[in-house]
DNA sequence: TTGAAATTCAAACGCTCGTTTGAAGCGAAA
DNA sequence: TTTCGCTTCAAACGAGCGTTTGAATTTCAA
């Protein structure tokens, strides 16, 4: 066997630590941010050692790195929401769908939701790592929102405008997300199904489409 | 000296370090949420001891609790938006009332905008102790959001759709308090002065209004 | 089978956190 | 002046955090 066999090998019995630590640390990311993930937790659902992480990552900002990584490839998979997509849809559909897409993880534990809860984390208490990865490249959320947004705006719409429309069309599914548990609990106690996600986006789609004045 | 006059001798000096210690409290967990606080930047702030917190308010939950209920007395004095005041505005007004009302804090840095702060800390990271203590009371954002949003929505809109809708405009302000040091930085670069607030509430009174087909 | 490299492991380190401790300081009554 | 309760203080405690350590184990070419 060669030295590159050798290192594929060994890089083999590494894939399988690393792939669990990114799977654990997805989950615990997810659930607690960035600051309230431990590494102890991470390891612990990873069934891995402590030093694991610093031995395969360098660190626990690495592994997070790692993490928003395979985000933003699932992200830019054709799995998820197109730009293309959006564009051959009415702008009243095209809001529909980026609503429904991005409201998803309240009734899915999937992985992309799963990506969907760190980057709503990560929109309140944001890691120095996160800031650092998307310092040249905004989040595909943003870039989403203002391209279902731009086409409502009219051409000559002020470049702060579009940014204000952006962000409050951005904010609006990445809320109910965040605080799906807390919404949960009295005084609202709203739980999400598909039926109630259906309504929610219905409900959103209304007030973001014709406003308050239009219901 | 009666032992009256003596207690309240002595509980002026405690008075002394008690206010002291729920100003800095305010200004810290305003700047970084009840978590991210620590007594020992509290103290320090208040010139006191570490363990004075724990003296005076059993602990950092106490004290976390004195800022919540000072909050509250400086909403429920009709120096802040009154409900009644509100009623007396037509819908748009009040909306537009409402909006600037909560957007204040992006360019003062007064005691009602820091309990604002600590309120959009807590739309994120609830605390036990916030949520105990608003546990059968609403806080006043959410009431007053409720009320703005009710006079638009038909009489015979479902529970759930006036919650939706109520959370969905209370979340608009706070999202940008909240944000407002992330939004300052690229890729957005947005500054807050007098005239950029007065835009963003121009921005997001005519989208809840009439939403994007309105603008 | 052997030896060296890669990986895992339990334990500990250094740090920050909220809290506790017991002595010292203080003001007012006796 | 002495005494007593309230308040302050420096120091330490215990727990959790990310990380480091050095030995044990595993892996696999030779």
């Amino acid at each position: 066997m060669s030295n590159l066999d050798q290192a594929r090998v060994a890089s083999r019995s590494t894939e399988t630590t690393r792939a669990a630590l990114i799977k654990a640390a997805t989950s615990v990311f997810a659930e607690y941010g960035y600051d309230g993930g431990s590494v102890r937790l991470i390891t612990q659902r990873a069934m891995a050692n402590q030093a694991a992480v610093n031995y395969h990552f360098g660190g626990k900002d690495g592994l997070y790195r790692e993490v928003l990584i395979a985000a933003t490839r699932a992200f830019e998979e054709n799995a998820f929401l197109d730009p293309e997509e959006l564009d051959a849809l009415s702008p009243e559909d095209a809001l529909r769908r980026y609503l429904h897409q991005f409201l998803l993880p309240l009734v899915k534990r999937d992985r992309v939701s799963r990506f969907l809860r760190i980057f709503a984390w990560e929109s309140v208490q944001p890691s120095e790592v996160f800031s650092a990865f998307i310092a040249h490249s905004p989040p595909r959320i943003f870039r989403l929102a203002e391209r279902v947004v731009r086409r409502f705006l009219p051409q000559d719409a002020s470049a702060e405008t579009v940014t204000f429309a952006m962000l409050w069309l951005a904010q609006q599914p990445m809320f109910f997300v965040r605080d799906a548990e807390r919404l949960a609990q009295p005084p609202f106690s709203l739980k999400f199904d598909e039926e109630a996600l259906e309504r929610l986006v219905d409900t959103l789609a209304g007030l973001s489409l014709r406003g308050l004045a239009g219901v």
